[in-house]
DNA sequence: CCATTTTAGTTTCGTTTGAAACTGTTGCAA
DNA sequence: TTGCAACAGTTTCAAACGAAACTAAAATGG
């Protein structure tokens, strides 16, 4: 039996469904919101970046696990970034092309290919990380030290928590409900 | 002058660069951790949706604020889901193919659209959101009940925020800094 | 050793996306 | 009224995406 639900000013509508239909607010939705602000801040730095340097978020994020100055193969950088091979590949040729990045195949292992960024790379990361981390600071003086500290938090915990899920194989079987659907409807 | 930075365990790198380059780790940015962990939701939530009912997220969204059984435009529904007309409108055709919402032309102004889920659209509704709403349950079993209503208050701060932020014109001229780089750079 | 499997990264293919242009409709104003 | 701006929604086009297939180079192991 599920928990009770949030008994929120929702279902109130006239003629509704069979008996018990819990409500869904999509502003209290969680996946959602968290959806909608991640939006929200990704694009608008994807803005500044775009504007000031013409990078994407892809390259940024390439940006700033290399700025350092180190070198890492293209699979680090997938880990490191989140993003999937494909991405990083793409990413990283784009950067080839504006010469951003320095690519010299490794001699103990040729399949790895070793990654540094360029000078002109160096300079983009020396700008951009004070303008990253100010944005980054303008949208957590929303809140007080508490609540930054809260933030960081939660988010390590939902993270931790979703990703078990997502590892998760598909909890029941797909095609019985479909069917179930469309027996019971389709007039 | 920007407020004293985040004192992690960073910036020990060896030899870096010119003077005080505050660092950033993609891990504890805000943007990225806030994408990341959206983008987990996410996608574990569209594969439950595809898998069983063959629909995507946009469908899944319009859906959701149509589930009561009311009718309206397209231009509200993008409001409410905040996607954008174009979103909406492709979600709609594909939903106008797969039988699960109904259009009839408005008779006071012929340029909106009423828009109703069909009662097989409802089915779905029915079923679905005791899914959502299991899945945005166990990933906030993650959290104690205080926790809970943290992330909720975080979460509304930090959207206002970034709403408020995103609205802002771009805050600096932009040719000027790509210049400035271009200049110190590239050898 | 040679054959097989695994790993690193790229390419391909079909879909999805977002911005901008476009179509049709209404409201407004001279 | 006619003419024009604003609005609702769709279409177009080029870029971006993800999954799966592919290429090339190690590692494994018989």
């Amino acid at each position: 039996m599920p928990p009770a639900r949030r008994s929120r000013t929702a279902s109130s509508k006239s003629a509704s469904g069979p008996a018990e239909l819990p409500a869904l607010h999509l502003t209290r939705f969680l996946p959602y919101r968290l959806s909608v602000l991640a939006n929200t801040v990704s694009h608008t730095l994807a803005k500044l970046y775009e504007k000031r340097f013409g990078i994407t978020i892809p390259e940024w994020r390439i940006i700033a696990v290399l700025g350092g100055g180190e070198t890492m193969s293209a699979g680090e950088i997938a880990q490191r970034t989140a993003m999937d091979k494909v991405q990083v590949s793409r990413a990283i040729s784009r950067m080839l092309d504006s010469a951003l990045i320095l690519r010299e195949s490794g001699d103990t292992d040729r399949r790895k290919a070793l990654l540094t960024l360029t000078p002109k790379a160096l300079a983009i990361y020396a700008e951009i990380v004070p303008m990253a981390l100010s944005y980054e600071e303008e949208v957590t003086d929303a809140l007080s030290i508490d609540e930054r500290a809260q933030l960081d938090t939660l988010l390590s915990k939902l993270q931790a928590r979703a990703d078990q899920l997502a590892a998760r194989p598909a909890p029941v079987d797909a095609q019985a409900v479909t069917e179930a659907v469309a027996e019971t409807v389709d007039e």
